[in-house]
This record gives structure tokens, C-alpha cells and sequence, in this order.
DNA sequence: GTGATATACTTGACTACGCAAGTAACTGTA
DNA sequence: TACAGTTACTTGCGTAGTCAAGTATATCAC
């Protein structure tokens, strides 16, 4: 009914946006509702777990949290809180630097992230396997760490021991 | 210290939804701000005035809209509740189903969506143009179709009249 | 028609954030 | 050594969304 202005050049760009927006939300709804059931984590939970893990000395200045899982820092501080109080995650203070409070695995923490990342890690394949090939993979993989703070992405199929 | 499994096959898999949820976080903040502030939208806001333009006769149903934002029932009852406070959207009732009740914009509705159109157009492309190519956008446009749900993006370019 | 089931939508209670402001500690400059 | 500025983190308040439950209407089987 309205006149509508399509300019073809580059009307991509307002597409490729709308799809990552919708092609986000479902995913993360089709895979963590799966986390949360099995395994009573959020997707952040887990990154945070799987972060936390994967550091030097397995602590991790909760500022680099945030930077990691493009958080704020109060959504970090939130977010360590609730892994606090499942006994996941500890504080721990730095001796050079009396702001800064590590967060560190608990025994408990270790064990859970192992668990859901089978099951995580397993849905997360499946998800994209069905849709890409191999190469698609890479190419949309190499595209997306474009973005702003996708970058950092880096190696995370590591499953911690 | 941790060892370590380092799946070689398919461990992009992992690092493609990392990078898709961290580029959506950071492109979305980026974009927000701006439609926030200069306009007093949030990203669903602006995508709701826009679906709504779009629909046939200028109306949608409230469950259509839920399906093209990927939100719940509810989730849209409140986005339109807010639309409606500000005067941006009208309810219309529907003569042959009682139950369904239409979203149609107002002339400040239609006013607004047009104002923050070209800036927002404008940021969406600059965003996108100045990380990729014309051909790689396609195919970033063409991967991301793929996901649950982002099919349905289309040609969300068009700027209300 | 009448009851079972499905659909469209709303509401209350909750969660996961963000933002702004605050505190404490560190650093660099004079 | 004192003070300005920066950094790490927390807290109060607000918001956008979810989920579960509820209401009203429609549809289908018989």
C-alpha cells in the first residue's frame, strides 16, 4: 500500500542486520532452554564457566569477563554473584592489586561445566552442522569475527578436564 | 594447566555461535544507543513500527508480529503497550475474529518511523559496508538466512512513505 | 447444539541485564 | 607526599523480555 523506497544498493546490510538480531534469538532459545533444564545454566553462565577455565592459572580479573562475553561490568558482578551462590565460582584477591577479585573455579564449578559441555557442545554441532557444510562454516565464521568484539571468540571448543 | 580437547573437526561450529551471539550483543548495543537517544526507540521498537508499515492494509495481527520480531505473545503486549503510550500505534479490532486485535500506526507512528529511518538506515550500512564487501555481505545475508527464524527477514529495507 | 481443543491475547511474578553513581585502590605528576 | 585522574568493582534503580496461568473466542467432532 505505501510507496516503499527500496535502494537495491546495499539493502543488504539492513537484512544482514535483522537476521543476526532473529538468527541470535533462536538460537540462544533453542540452546539454552537445553542448558538450563539439564544442567540449570544460562548460555553466559556457561561461557562464563568455560572462560573462567580456559585462563591462565584458571582466574580471571572479572573486568576480562566482561570484555570476554561483552557484558558490563555489573552484568559480570551479577552474573559471578549467581555462580557464587551455586558454589561454582570463588573470589579470590589479587596480592599486586587490591581492586581487582579474581574469579576462580570451584571443584563443583569444574565438574558442572564438564557435564554440559558434552550435551552443550553436542546440540551446539548439531545446530550448525544441519545447516552448513564444512567450508560454509569457516567462510560464516570468518565473516561474523568482522564485527565488533566478535573477534575474541577464539578457541573455545576446548573442554576443560 | 587443564588439558585440553581440541576437536579439530567442526570446532567452528562452536566458535561461529560464539561469535554470532558476541556480534550481536556488540552490533546491537552500537545501533540502539544512537536510535535511543535521537529518537526515543529501542531496536524492536523501530522493527515493529516498520513491520507493522509494511503489512498488508497497514495492520498486523499481534501474533504475526510476535513470529517477525521472534518474540513471545507476550513480549509483543508489552512492546506495542509502549508503542501505544506513546502514541505511535493504534489497536483495531478485527470483525471476523474476536480474539485478534491489530496493530496499526498512527500518523505519529508513521512520522517517527520515518524520521529514524534514514539515520538508522544510514548507521545499519555504515556499520555493515565499512567490514564487507558487496559480495560478502550477500553471503553473510544468504549463511545467516539459514538459522531457526532468520528466514523471514526479507526485504526490511523499504522506508515507509 | 454441546463439549473438547486450539488460538489470540493479557497479566503477574521473575530474571538478566544496562546505566549512573558510588567506593576503594592504584598511578603519575609536581 | 599530596592530589588528580584512572581503574576495578559494586549497588540501586529501571527496563525488556520470559514463563506460567488465565480469559475470551473460535473451531471441530459427534
Amino acid at each position: 500500500m505505501s510507496s516503499q523506497i527500496l535502494t537495491t544498493q546495499s539493502s543488504t546490510a539492513v537484512e544482514v542486520f535483522i537476521r543476526l538480531l532473529r538468527g541470535h534469538a533462536a538460537t540462544t532459545r533453542a540452546l539454552s532452554s537445553e542448558l538450563q533444564e539439564e544442567h540449570g545454566l544460562t548460555i553466559n553462565d556457561y561461557e562464563a564457566l568455560l572462560r573462567i577455565s580456559r585462563a591462565d592459572e584458571g582466574t580471571m580479573r572479572r573486568v576480562d569477563l566482561a570484555k570476554a562475553l561483552v557484558l558490563t561490568p555489573s552484568g559480570v558482578t551479577r552474573l559471578l554473584d549467581g555462580l557464587e551462590r551455586c558454589g561454582l565460582v570463588e573470589k579470590a584477591s589479587c596480592s599486586s592489586d587490591a581492586r581487582v577479585s579474581y574469579a576462580v573455579l570451584t571443584p563443583a564449578g569444574k565438574k558442572r561445566l564438564k557435564e554440559a559441555s558434552r550435551s552443550h557442545l553436542a546440540s551446539v554441532r548439531a545446530l550448525f552442522t544441519e545447516r552448513y557444510t564444512d567450508e560454509e562454516l569457516e567462510t560464516l565464521g570468518e565473516l561474523l569475527a568482522r564485527l565488533p568484539d566478535a573477534g575474541r571468540a577464539d578457541e573455545s571448543e576446548c573442554v576443560p578436564e
